[in-house]
DNA sequence: TATGAATGAGTTTTCATTCAT
DNA sequence: AATGAATGAAAACTCATTCAT
């Protein structure tokens, strides 16, 4: 008997996370094709039926898997700023001096939206209210910290000089590359690999790097 | 007959002007409101009812003057921009070397959102569609192209060092002012003396300026 | 010139009222439309666009002069019983003694429903939220409670015995007509003539009353 | 092979009425949930889900036991309509004479539905449609067929006055019953015992009762 | 010119019901 | 039989824009 009632639990137990599992698939599915259609028109721009049309699946479905149109962009904007933070330590990480930290930390930060295009402009629409406008500051601010305090390293090893402040220095190389990003949008860009040399050399000269 | 004729033309090209004149103080007053409007809700976020009401006029008469809320909104940013890129070579040219220079420069557009929140949040989502961040861009390459013939010039006279690209240079300038500005409206400001000074000093620095 | 401000000023004036008459009429016209409309399929089964297409307008225009749906309904409710307690008292004022003023109450209260089904319709259906029972009721004490007045001061008189409850016995009464009307909706009816002959014996019999 | 045959026709007859039982067991279920959500809410206001969810079962079981949300709805009431009926005949049975008669009909309405709130919402709420209605209607029919049928008894037996309709008396009686519960709904009670004496002795006066 | 009034064309969201397993 | 998932068909409300005076 409790064989039985185990083996019942555990296929239930199973059950459950199948159906999680696919659930998670299909909020994904609708969050890619949010992110190309938001990044194609904009928020505002965009109809529940545009998402569900790009999905393949109906309408209705769209709000079996999530409340509203605000949630569907707040998760997918939360989704991908969550995975660039993982990324640019995983990269940064790697690097040897901290010249090469710099260099990595650009080089993700341009890289990846550039092949996510569709979502940067997404976030970058984040504009939309002051709300969403702070909930990517919040996660700017994770950044910025894990650059300043990379600066701050590099100053105590005498690998660059001494700063008035991290975070200034910090939120200067976010907005470079942000900048770089968005011009990328409108089709406003040079080659991108210059780009980012040219940024490397930019920031660390005026950090006062002394190359070993 | 003949002058009784030329009289009337005369009143008339004099009703002519004048009816001009009032339409261009029209269209000023709209304008006026809506840069209110927009700042303080975003583009979708404004109603024309808003407009109408701020202007003190109903919403029928606005139309009058203006073809369309899109219209509305591109003149306001155009106004916007044109007034700041008056004000920077005003404040520019008033300075003595190239430290001044930069300091002015990166003060003025500090300075200015700082005086008119609304405009700037206005301009800022100019994002709102490629189309409009073309034309945003448009104004941004003046000013962009300003400031690389500063940088030019100056390498040319030793102040500085030759630069990869005084382009690229210029754009880590504006992105750096951008980004200055964007945390402000969200509050996410440290004094702004303090920013403009460091970053002046970050420039210089970058740019292997020589203080004479 | 005072001659001038004050022309203005009335014409304005005019202007107002005439454009308060106006917004009234419309105001009148939706209502009645949508009188027509609850009456036939009750309030959930009332469409917007049936309102807006029984009145002869756009939808949207219907959104000009009512807030809401609900909006709507309630005025519409609210102005025909506010009409029958009006109407009510001036036929019962009419009567000469007792009999004549119960039965004076009874007949107004058939026939009024009888020429308005379809408004009696909407407020039969007031049972759709207890809320609107509860506006509902407030019109009906008003009713119950000049009823009961009525009885009292014919006890007094000693046109009828004294009651345990005047109110108890209003209540009955309007229960009855309440019940009639219902019927006659549903075309379960019998010859009101007789109807409200019968229900004016019963009463009175009830109440002890004696003729003169 | 024929006693093969006819064991397994009478497993398979066995199996059906199981299966039949399971079946009605099941759609009390769902009557009885479905009743106490209409009860609460109305039927606009009641989702299937809820009914569902108050029955422990999953929506789409609901189905497999009634055709449409209208279908659970009538049978609901159409229960409550019959429990109800046979209450009243069982109670009245029970008197000795007229007064007592009266008394229990009146009685056993207003306890039943103080009882049973929800079931009396649903009930009152059958005004919705006028097909509804009509079938709520056959139900009072049957009721006051019932009671027109005592007085008329009662008349016969010389215990009341005769009577120009008995019928008319019979919804007399039915509709003030009606108008005290629906006051309980939304509290605009008294004390029921109260209530109930009052209406008897109302009634019986103006039926001309004699006490013996 | 100025404007009150009117409206066409959406848009999100809801929910009873059906499908597939 | 039981159910999780999917969906078609609405429905209330909004708003930029136009019309008529």
């Amino acid at each position: 008997m409790s064989t039985t009632e185990t083996t019942t639990a555990r296929a239930r137990s199973a059950d459950t996370r199948k159906k999680q599992i696919v659930t998670e698939f299909r909020r994904s599915e609708i969050l890619l094709a949010a992110t190309k259609v938001f990044g194609a028109k904009g928020f505002d721009g965009t109809r529940m039926d545009d998402i569900a049309a790009e999905a393949g699946m109906a309408k209705a479905t769209v709000y079996v898997y999530f409340r509203s149109k605000d949630e569907i962009y707040e998760e997918a904007v939360e989704q991908a700023l969550a995975e660039l933070v993982e990324l640019t330590e995983q990269h940064v990480k790697a690097a040897q001096d901290f010249a090469g930290r710099v260099n990595a930390f650009i080089k993700v930060r341009l890289s990846y939206w550039k092949e996510k295009q569709a979502l940067y402009r997404v976030i970058s629409t984040v504009n939309r209210e002051t709300l969403s406008r702070k909930r990517s500051l919040k996660w700017q601010k994770v950044v910025v910290d894990y650059l300043a305090a990379m600066f701050a390293e590099a100053a105590v090893q005498g690998e660059i000089e001494p700063q008035p402040s991290f975070e200034a220095a910090a939120w200067a190389v976010m907005d470079m590359i942000r900048g770089i990003n968005d011009r990328r949008i409108v089709h406003y860009e040079r080659p991108s690999e210059e780009e980012g040399r040219f940024m490397t050399e930019f920031i660390l000269k005026a950090l006062g790097y002394r190359r070993p």
